[in-house]
DNA sequence: CCTTGTGAAAAACTTCACAGCC
DNA sequence: GGCTGTGAAGTTTTTCACAAGG
């Protein structure tokens, strides 16, 4: 959440942030923020603030975010071509390196530079270096897709279908449900 | 949160559902679900659990989500087209009524069902009775095109863009921020 | 026996307040 | 004067425990 706010920062070539800064940014309590970086072990210059490239590395380290994260992305449909040529993956150093689908007609064809593979192809992706998958099939496949990316070494998913998927508790699953995010909003107009 | 979960087992077309059988499958406590279903008023049947109809409409009811909802879509990039034919929104009583895009190639196209008109076309939100809009538009954008929201009467913003946005504070904004999302997964794995 | 509804206890989180330092 | 780091206070949320009902 932090890194966001403070790569906009460092874009702006600011060299200091105050933790009053980006309460106001993020909507949030200065102490709040002190208490957070706190964690990490303290680096902050009294007086003066936080220094913005130590901080984003700091964050990164913390995130495991430092090197490059190599990504699978299941299901090319419209929201997984969405996915794969999304760019702000970038800003967190991750890189989709493989395509799956199931359907015969988008097997072969490519999304950028990234051909899309039968889903059956999918090999040993620990072997590969590849943690993290990103499941953009329909829910009644979410389930199935994921015990398949269990079984090949995946050891995160983060899931676009609206359904709860389980999983090993060494796999951690984040779920993204676009729409009921949406279906918040009409509680608070 | 819980439609998604009770919608499927209405589906599944079960009466009654317990807070222990809701518990388990969205990885919560028990107690947890009988208290926020408490809040809503009591109409579990001790012995047996809630009935799952009477359950699903009265969190509708809560969330403003009885009626059908209009929403708008800003930007007809691929997230924006993604969204606008995005089925899981059905279910929560969306339906996008107005595409928006500031690109002269897309404008007079149509997706789906409904065509893309300019941005500067954006009218009066409020009389059309459209109080919600998907913002699917670059960072850069997102704030200038939330302005024109929020003047055009818009209550409610789902924002898609890795970035914060200023709004008045009878506008409630909700970010999703797809990026960050997957970047909390290498923390854990 | 199973399940709800809820007060009380525990835990987690947030905010405040201020000493210490630049 | 401005800002960090942190213990203490306050608040909210979560969990437990159990009485009461079908």
């Amino acid at each position: 959440m932090y890194l966001r706010a403070i790569s906009f920062l460092q874009q702006q070539a600011r060299e200091y942030v105050s933790s009053q800064d980006l309460a106001d940014q993020l909507h949030l309590k200065s102490p709040q923020i002190r208490k957070d970086f706190s964690y990490f072990g303290a680096f902050g210059v009294k007086g003066t603030g936080y220094h913005v490239d130590t901080l984003i590395g700091r964050i990164r380290d913390i995130l495991k975010l430092s090197s490059i994260q190599k990504a699978a992305l299941i299901g090319a449909g419209r929201l997984g071509k969405a996915l794969a040529l999304y760019p702000g993956f970038g800003m967190y150093g991750f890189e989709i390196v493989e395509i799956f689908d199931s359907s015969p007609q988008k097997i072969g064809k490519k999304i950028g530079n990234t051909k899309i593979k039968s889903i059956n192809d999918l090999g040993d992706m620990e072997e590969q270096g590849i943690r993290l998958a990103i499941l953009a099939v329909p829910s009644e496949a979410a389930q199935e897709v994921a015990d398949r990316l269990v079984e090949s070494g995946i050891r995160g998913i983060l899931n676009m279908a609206p359904c709860y998927i389980t999983v090993p508790k060494r796999v951690r699953v984040q779920t993204i449900d676009i729409a009921m995010e949406l279906g918040i909003l009409p509680y608070y107009v």
